[in-house]
DNA sequence: GCCAATTACGCAAACGCTTGCGTGGTTAAC
DNA sequence: GTTAACCACGCAAGCGTTTGCGTAATTGGC
């Protein structure tokens, strides 16, 4: 047999040897294991620190079925809304003891699909996942549930039944935008939302309207228009906006970045921000408050928040504390901060 | 024996008794060994594909001694700048069929010798670090060569003798920065630059100070001024520059959170941006684009691209095309982009 | 028709660790 | 003095896979 690799590093066999017992007993010394004598007990610990023994996890991992690994999986690595949860995720996983594997889908499926099956084989013991912008199709998270390795989606959930879930509901925090607003003197206030078909424009849409109906006043559907997103969409939109009969005098934006654009357009209709004009966006980037104009208020969505919480909702699960199919929907709610 | 996990996964020994052959015929069957039977072979692969086998990495890695895993650490994943290296290292890492460990150590020196430690008993094939801002022992780095795990250092590297590393040198984009705004017709440059103390504040104003004498015109200490890189220090270093008796018409910023700021003092003295001053900075964040009035050009540092180039030179380290002690100190170059 | 080469497979060890069970030896209770 | 309880340790199996070597059976060249 030839040794495949010579690491070096000091085993449990090799201990075994220097000091003539046998290879269980090391192991039990090393666990603190009560049927070990005090004697041999601080003989092979010492001998261990000497040698500078470090156990080789990737054959306990291999042992014990169980790898302390979760897998997550993101659209884009890079995006100031993952990268933030990334960091919420691998702070609680740190601390329980778990590590945290890698892998961006770059909203490709097929990429996402080799990215589950990696994770498969690499045997992580639970998945957090958000899914691609054009994932269809969700066998590979059936494989996973088939493979009893439990899965956590969070904020881009797909449309499936039996899942775990954590996501922020964006309408309370709509309400919370509109109800400031209101409570400013705003009578006429716009929305710029964004694609129709979306899950976050129809709860930023709803909250919209419950704010106005909290407060007796009626809805004009004039009064939200849906963009693409894009700086001339926004600018169009504003344009749309602004040519109303009844003067809008502050408008809630998709986020961030269209309420800049925004702003662009409103500066160059010589409107004072603020002034005659307010915004009130999604924090979906830190960057806001450096611009010249950032908006009055945003709606924070704690990326980093919901990274914990996924992450907390797996553990659950790997610890026994929940049911493996007992299936949970953490909705988050989403909170307005002011732009002091 | 009790037999600690049933994952119900099949395994190779599963098919070898369902066709009555051996295990290591299943083996190289799997492998598409030359020395099986085609007829063998096609019985085993198809058998595999029906029980839906997979292969236990765990037990592979274990056996290989080789994980396919490479560790990285940095100081924030939020950061728009790590978690941009995060993106180019996941997608070279993926492409070479390497996944991706992840730990952040938020400049916490104990902490990051825990997460080394982590993915060292994890067995790790290599490491990816950029240190903390308040690391001053490396030993934990020492016993990793130890351990024969290479390491390549990035952006934040340490003061060492023989390491891998790659980072960014801002002096040439500094001195293409210049250039530009001396070839726009500025003659009076200010310079709002970081604490003195880091390598990054000194490239800069090396970088300045090079771009003058190409022009053969003569430095005035009194147009670098340090500052700390918060709103009210960038005031007051705009302040300066402005009392200056010699009209500073462009400023290079430290980065473009400290351009925002200064280009908000400058709105408030009632200049026109791009007209009475200019500023150009340098690309940390992807955001200046959206705001109302971006640096007229900013030094991008490619933190995807050195993400990837780190990958590269420890893959190249892990397939032996370099040997572990031959140290490399890749040094990119940054570049000035144009906001037009 | 003999030897060599080739083909197709099996045996078994090894990777490092955990753990159920067995077994001497000592102690204590009655 | 017998039994029971404990203490301290060793044996060996087993986790799933790879791989060097051995060995039959077949083929081909001369």
């Amino acid at each position: 047999m030839r040794k495949v690799v010579s690491s070096g590093q000091p085993t449990i066999k090799e201990i075994a040897k220097r000091l003539n017992i046998s290879v269980s007993t090391v192991s039990r010394a090393l666990h603190d294991h009560h049927s070990i004598g005090l004697r041999t007990k601080a003989r092979v610990q010492q001998l261990a620190a000497e040698l500078g023994y470090e156990r080789n996890q990737t054959a306990i991992f291999f042992q014990q079925g169980k790898t302390f690994t979760i897998g997550i999986l993101l659209p884009e690595l890079s995006e100031a809304f993952f990268s933030s949860a990334i960091s919420g995720i691998e702070d609680t996983a740190y601390s329980n003891n778990y590590t945290v594997l890698l892998g961006q889908s770059h909203d490709d499926e097929a990429r996402e699909k080799q990215i589950i099956q990696s994770m498969k084989q690499h045997r992580v013991d639970g998945c957090i996942v958000s899914i691609g912008k054009n994932t269809r199709n969700y066998e590979h998270f059936e494989m996973l549930r088939q493979a009893k390795i439990p899965v956590v989606f969070f904020d881009r959930i797909p449309d499936l039944p039996n899942i775990h879930s954590v996501s922020c509901n964006l309408e309370s925090g709509t309400v919370q935008a509109v109800d400031f607003l209101l409570k400013k003197g705003h009578r006429v206030i716009g929305m710029i939302n964004g694609p129709e078909q979306l899950v976050a424009s129809k709860e930023r849409a709803a909250g919209y309207m419950r704010a106005l109906s909290k407060h007796r006043l009626k809805y004009d559907p004039e009064l939200i228009v849906s963009a693409d997103l894009t700086a001339a969409g926004t600018a169009e939109a504003m344009k749309q906006l602004l040519s109303l009969k009844r003067r809008v005098t502050a408008v809630v934006t998709f986020n961030d970045y269209v309420a800049m654009d925004a702003v662009q357009y409103a500066l160059k209709q010589k409107l004072e921000i603020n002034k005659d004009i307010t915004f009130v966006s999604y924090a979906n980037t830190p960057v806001s408050s450096y611009t010249a104009y950032p908006p009055a208020a945003s709606v924070e969505q704690f990326p980093y928040e919901q990274g914990q919480a996924a992450t907390n909702m797996l553990l659950g699960i790997l610890n026994g504390e929940r049911a493996f199919n007992d299936y949970q929907r953490l909705i988050m709610e989403s909170q307005l901060v002011l732009h002091t």
